[in-house]
DNA sequence: GTCTATACAATGATAGAC
DNA sequence: GTCTATCATTGTATAGAC
């Protein structure tokens, strides 16, 4: 029996250790910052084994971005579409953008900002399309749908999506610093603190959903 | 008559020219791609120029978050003081972060940006406690005082802070690539299309206010 | 496929003349 | 205060042995 059958499972370990490598040493350290020798390094590989096998540190920062990217991008549709109402909609969005495209990676969230700091060049066309398509495009369905049965009030999705993904992106990436900086004397209002003990995502719909007007009584189902 | 009187404005405008290279530079290749040489090529200055006024690389990005933070943040506090009702409060801290703050800067958005996914760690101490207070401690105020006279429902405030902060930068930083990518034939709602036309600004605060949530009738003051 | 050793380019920084 | 010339360092990338 030859043993080809544990070959492809070797490769894949190198591979997506090179990946999470790079994921980490690109958020921390931004494209220019990050070295290829400490990529080598934390994912227990000899340099020249990352040029073999993938190219030089521009191919690796595209395939990071591609990879995270695409399994990313196809959720959206899908949740979405499992939703009913406009409301429930806006939620599973809210809810994807933060536990499905970003699910649990602080790290690729601070690729992203540096991305699109720069511009987002370095996204290859093909996985622009797709994120247009299947994430943008989504909220923009919602959106027109939600308006046209009287369900939701007329707002700009892009924007709507750029709120959302910027709140998050930069809750997380300032949490540690926050959390240094904390001791602002100020006792906050108990409501605001009960508000603020819930988590992000309920926090973010609700929000969008409701605004900050007060609503006559009985106008706000939970 | 002795020639004293020009001489600061002469210096001023060497450092000014510097400051407003580094601030493009850092904006599009970021702290770590930024090259100094270019940076003098920019300002119209010798390299050695910048070593002289100012000191190494690191000392000028510093000097150019310092600048620019220090002098967005007393806006804030002075114009939400200057607002009445609680709504005008929200209003004017959206206008100012739009175009006080970050006013017509596209490139220092970018190096905030870009600074935050870096964990913020080079934002002097001080500096960072005058942004906690004047900017943060606004909408914490703004909200706290909404809350308690029933003007304003309960909402996490450095979450507010960072969904408009965050969609502002978002939206400023994609705008080429999505004009680039734009033509994404579906037609959209004419009453979204409305909106899309009124000023950033306006949308965000008629978001965070009114919510997505239609209301009844007469409770939408413009 | 993996490793060592190294070539080569780029860049931050400064010494010293003016 | 400004400029030229130069250095030291670092980091990408590869050639070639194994």
């Amino acid at each position: 029996m030859q043993m080809t059958s544990d070959e492809p499972k070797k490769k894949d370990d190198v591979l997506s250790a090179i990946m999470d490598a790079a994921i980490k040493n690109f958020a921390e350290k931004g494209y220019e910052g990050a070295r290829v020798d400490e990529i080598a390094h934390d994912a227990g590989v000899n340099k020249a084994t990352i040029y073999y096998h993938i190219g030089d540190k521009e191919a690796l920062y595209k395939a990071v971005l591609s990879q995270v990217l695409s399994t990313g991008a196809d959720l959206m549709a899908q949740n979405v579409a499992k939703a009913v109402s406009s409301k429930e909609k806006i939620n599973t969005y809210v809810e994807t953008i933060l536990n499905g495209v970003l699910a649990g990676r602080e790290d690729f969230t601070r690729i992203m900002m540096r991305e699109m700091a720069g511009g987002g060049v370095n996204i290859p066309p093909e996985v622009m399309k797709t994120l247009a398509e299947k994430i943008l495009g989504a909220m923009a369905g919602v959106m027109a749908e939600g308006v046209q049965n009287g369900a939701l009030a007329p707002a700009n999705p892009i924007l709507l999506h750029m709120m959302i993904v910027g709140g998050i992106a930069f809750m997380r990436s300032t949490e540690q610093l926050r959390a240094k900086h904390a001791p602002a004397g100020a006792a906050m209002d108990p409501a605001i603190m009960a508000e603020m003990r819930s988590g992000l995502s309920v926090q973010i719909s609700k929000i969008l959903l409701y605004g900050l007007m007060p609503r006559p009584k009985g106008d706000i189902g939970k």
